[in-house]
DNA sequence: TGTCGGTGTGTAACCGGTTACACAAAATAT
DNA sequence: ATATTTTGTGTAACCGGTTACACACCGACA
């Protein structure tokens, strides 16, 4: 392994220019420069970025905390914080917390060993000690708004309502809430969002709480049908939810869309596989992420970031599972 | 920030010392192995990987190199590989390679650098010289089996074979078998599986190459349904492919599973939630990626492995695309 | 009693970079 | 012409560990 004491001596400088030179900080004469030029890819040099830690105490390494890469919404998420660290030069390291704070604290210190970055996460425990301690550049997704920690997230009040107002101008007039669970952010603006929008409206309607799970949202729903058969319209919190509820209201031979409509939330891939397509308020999640890395490269590298909160605009997509459109 | 040298100073004893105790290497008396362990938790001392790994070159990143981790396939690869790693101590970077060998090449050398200790590889690129020449170890996932490379994968032929029977078994006349692209491996092999169990038959059936990918899926198979009117069974060499095709019937209308069986291949979740729920042989994913990271890692750690190539039995999972069972 | 092998420990070099500091030459100011 | 900056460079310490090597001590064995 060529070291820098030997780009050195090739170039005929000492180690101090040749780092300098690399690092273009401090005065490198232009002779100097193409002396360590010329050495450095004759010898193909490459530098060592473990050595370089150990005294900058910086890596390029970023930690992406998220609940579980297995619920659909995070590998898309990933995917974009993984495309835009690359091209800034970082890495990613990838961290399932299941929400569990200790493991999340686990990560954290190992990593922090490790000289890292900084963070993105997505976790309902941002206001845990662990992170308000931290000193490092930390960027918080989806979730939990947290005055010290700049957040990207969707418009998930909006979103709600835009949903919501999609089942009522398609005739719906007895809609089932399926809302997501109380400690969740998100699910708690779109409760609000779909308030927002049946309240305007004066239809009739019902909120029960639901697991972003498929299987249980199956059943909860199946439940909820029989027993109420007058619903014509369903808003679920989120895809897997409105998935299961589909599923439910086949099985009881309910026709989707004639006698009952359904718009979900999130805008996953599986979405247009069902059959009829699933309506849904789409969250432009590639975007959060994508965002969410450029503001935590900017803090890393102490450049200004223009705001503290980010909010990425959802989109509805409407596909059969909503009147008006076939598929 | 303690060091090893505060521990010595505190215990009275030398820096090689703290640091065979920590280690575990060459002898240290019970008496220092004392003074040591109280001086540690005293000072709350914690090793600084980044200086260990520049002397010994090692570190404990594990490199997870797959296509597209957006890929229904990936999420619970990942998450076995993490889950795996953590229990051992290691840590994840997570590589989108897109399948593309600059990219994975790339990778292969900012890592390296870094001292990484191995990588799992999901690529079929294996045969590729930058993995010949590497001197790391590397356990290959799901594709390409390199006789240099320990690999993990499921029983693809016998697989695809039971999916094929399990159609046969149910009546079908006439099978559509969607098989995938050439230059993946497994699903050459399921193609094989498939052959194996057709031709044993004797009945009549179809092969179409098509991508794993939903919507050219199900473009190609409604096309293939309106000019064969007379399928009454398709084989999908993967569950989004089948999701396509399971889409392509219902929008023409056709009665899955009573006109028409399908069955899928990987049991991806999403297979569940289509109406009806899509039966196939599904791959123990989790499995897979678990058994994958342990034998990477006893090959870091230079522990004899028992075997070179693992194959993980799959499972026939019948749901409500083939005759028999409800839902 | 002398020698040998196992046990136990410390010193200092080393991993491969960065950077504080000292110093010199050139450019600019007074 | 001298003082002051600015430019340019090298030496050596440092980041925080690991480990080769030297050395000392001990019991055992001939």
């Amino acid at each position: 392994m060529t070291t820098i004491r030997d780009v050195a001596k090739k170039a005929g400088v000492s180690v101090a220019t040749v780092s300098r030179f690399l690092n273009g900080s401090g005065y490198v004469s232009a002779d100097a420069a193409k002396a360590v030029t010329s050495a450095v890819d004759e010898l193909k040099y490459e530098l060592n970025p473990v050595a370089r830690s150990l005294n900058t105490k910086q890596s390029n390494l970023i930690g992406l905390i998220l609940p579980d890469i297995t619920n659909p919404f995070f590998p898309e998420l990933a995917r974009a914080v993984e495309d835009v660290a690359l091209t800034y030069g970082y890495t990613v390291v990838l961290c399932n917390s299941d929400e569990n704070p200790e493991k999340e604290k686990n990560y954290l210190n190992t990593l922090k060993k490790k000289y890292i970055a900084g963070f993105i996460v997505t976790s309902n425990q941002l206001d845990a000690p662990h992170y308000a301690n931290m000193a490092l550049p930390i960027v918080a997704l989806d979730r939990a708004i947290n005055d010290k920690i700049p957040t990207v997230s969707s418009n998930n009040r909006e979103g709600a309502a835009m949903g919501t107002n999609a089942l009522l101008e398609r005739g719906c007039k007895n809609i089932l809430f399926l809302r997501g669970p109380n400690e969740l952010n998100p699910a708690n603006e779109r409760y609000q969002g779909f308030m927002d929008a049946i309240e305007a409206s004066g239809a009739k309607y019902h909120v029960v709480t639901c697991p972003f799970h498929f299987s249980e949202s199956q059943k909860i729903t199946d439940e909820f049908l029989k027993a109420h058969k007058e619903i014509d319209g369903i808003f679920a919190s989120s895809d897997v939810s409105a998935a299961g509820a589909l599923k439910a209201a086949v099985t009881l031979g309910i026709k989707v869309p004639e006698q009952l409509q359904i718009v979900g939330f999130d805008g996953i891939a599986m979405g247009e596989m069902l059959s009829p397509g699933l309506s849904t308020v789409a969250q432009d999640v590639y975007k959060m992420g994508a965002i969410a890395t450029r503001v935590l490269i900017k803090r890393i590298e102490n450049q200004p970031v223009d705001q503290h909160f980010y909010e990425v605009p959802v989109q509805l997509k409407l596909r059969g599972t909503t009147k008006g459109v076939a598929e």
